[in-house]
RNA sequence: CGGGGUGUGGCGCAGACUGGUAGCGCGCGGCGUUUGGGACGCUGAGGUCGUAGGUUCGAAUCCUAUCACCCCGACCA
């Protein structure tokens, strides 16, 4: 137990994850409906960063926000029988409702391709009403067997894209732009959480798609968090749905559809990458709060003088970084320096009457824990310093990050090197199997692949399992 | 679904074996002293003991049933 009452993560990591939600404030469990939380307002401004850095880039690529219905009729989920296989077992049925037993029950939606495709056969008629690029932000249902705060909620919320276009050609760039430009974009630049990025295996592809891309990051117990997804999901869910248009030489023919998600699953990812064993980490672009200033004084007139100094300091801040001045009564500074630091804050500025005589601040780092990264500097200059320094933090948590993956992630030749190195992180494979050899290496490892990267290897290799000389190469990992 | 655990002031727990009407720590309110790495004193408020039934003169405690949540393994963003 480290201070604060926060486990190890050496000691034990998933009770660890569990103390920086608790501690973080980020959320707790509801304690009254299974699997499901409350997500605190320190958790929720997290959760309000993603949504606009998502959001903005969503938009930025052509699409506009829609809102469809909660419930779907428990037909619309069966007509694509992929899709009903896979998420049969985790659906909620509303069988009841305004006083009496319904004439068909509702599901709550797990996902929305059922009730937007329904929509879109109606919306779509001409070659001329394409491509249909919508995007809804959600709360969507499953009932999982295993939850986890953020991880794996039984109701969670998301955003998901919906698009409807003429050709596969338009669909398959539409699934890989949304992967690339909005989903690794944001979360390598923003969250600077370093991502693998490629295609999922057919084990791993999501009911009733063609194919799903993927984004894939490292936790620091070397286990993997799918973090976004982008799938085509050919003409499947069209055919279902009787979508189709006319083409310009008045021919009829199905849309290729593809859909995509991003969920509060990211905030699990962001602890999991970037956290400690004093508590949570924010990366600066990401951060609902940048810069907190404690003030420190003993007397009256000391609270004056270092009153003064405080709003003459952090006068020009406003909409150069967000910042808190955390001028509670009767807390001590060192109590608000820990408090702070378990919420994740970046940069901590303190300013005592020895600073105020000195001209000083004392400015400490959180990506840096303890005495390395504290440091007193002048007043001066220090807005700039401050914008210098949260960048530097940003990159620092990057590159850590990736560091730590990349020592984490080991190029293997033999099952036995496979079964060695998913205990840890990721294996880097070649890979010629089938789906049964897929199954056969969970059941023994615990593992399966991740995702195929599309950095791919000049040189063919033999496969892991099978001995087969193959170009293709898969990462294997423990997953979340 | 299997295995384990727990339900007692806001939180964490004790009390249960050996029935007698509930206690400790933290937190919370008031007052005062404090404040450069988690301050202290005094004082005060706050509990149908998960729920239902039973045994008993008397149940947090014994019996039965039931509900819920949490944790550990197989499906999933």
């Amino acid at each position: 137990m480290a201070k604060a009452g926060i486990s190890t993560r050496a000691d034990n990591y998933a009770q660890w994850y569990l103390d920086i939600v608790d501690k973080a404030d980020l959320a707790e469990p509801s304690g009254v409906v299974r699997g499901a939380m409350v997500i605190k307002p320190t958790g929720y401004a997290v959760w309000e960063g993603i949504q606009r850095g998502l959001d903005q880039r969503i938009k930025a690529t052509g699409h506009v926000n829609a809102y469809f219905p909660l419930f779907i009729p428990q037909s619309f989920l069966q007509k694509e029988a992929q899709h009903v296989a896979g998420f049969a077992p985790e659906v909620a049925v509303v069988t009841h409702a305004g006083g009496k037993q319904l004439e068909e029950p509702y599901v709550v939606r797990p996902t929305s391709e059922a009730i937007i495709g329904h929509t879109y056969s109606r919306w779509i008629q001409s070659w001329r009403d394409l491509p249909v690029l919508i995007n809804q932000w959600a709360n969507v249902v499953r009932w999982e067997l295993r939850p986890r705060p953020f991880l794996r909620t039984t109701e969670f919320l998301w955003q998901e894209g919906h698009t409807a276009h003429a050709t596969e050609a338009e669909a398959e760039a539409e699934t890989l732009m949304i992967l690339h430009d909005v989903y690794a974009d944001f979360v390598e630049n923003v969250m600077a959480i370093p991502l693998f990025r490629g295609l999922k295996s057919k084990r791993e592809t999501f009911a009733g798609a063609l194919r799903t891309y993927a984004i894939e990051a490292m936790m620091q117990d070397g286990r993997a968090l799918q973090s976004g997804t982008s799938h085509n999901l050919g003409q499947n869910f069209a055919r279902a749905f009787d979508i189709t248009y006319q083409t310009p030489d008045n021919q009829r023919e199905h849309v290729w559809t593809t859909s995509w998600g991003a969920s509060t699953r990211l905030i699990g990812g962001l602890i999991m990458v970037h956290s400690d064993d004093d508590g949570l980490v924010l990366p600066p672009r990401l951060a609902p709060i940048q810069v907190v200033v404690v003030p420190i004084y003993k007397t009256e007139a000391e609270k004056t003088l270092v009153m003064e100094a405080v709003q003459r300091l952090t006068g020009s801040w406003a909409g150069r970084f967000s910042f808190k001045i955390d001028d509670r009564e009767h807390l001590s500074p060192g109590f608000k320096y820990n408090e702070w630091e378990i919420k994740g804050v970046p940069l901590r500025v303190e300013v005592g009457p020895k600073d105020v005589q000195k001209g000083s601040v004392a400015i400490a780092r959180r990506d840096i824990p303890g005495r390395d990264g504290k440091a007193f500097v002048p007043q001066d200059g220090l807005a700039e310093r401050i914008a210098d320094l949260l960048e530097e933090i940003q990159t620092n948590l990057f590159e850590r990050a990736r560091r730590y993956r990349d020592e984490r992630t080991i190029d293997v030749t033999s099952y036995g090197e496979l079964a060695e190195a998913v205990e840890q992180g990721f294996a880097r494979a070649y890979w010629a199997g089938s789906d049964a050899d897929e199954a056969k290496i969970q059941d023994d490892l615990k593992a399966t692949i991740r995702v195929i990267p599309f950095d791919q290897p000049e040189q063919a290799g033999k496969c892991v399992v099978t001995g087969v000389e193959t170009t293709r190469q898969v990462l294997f990992a423990r997953s979340y």
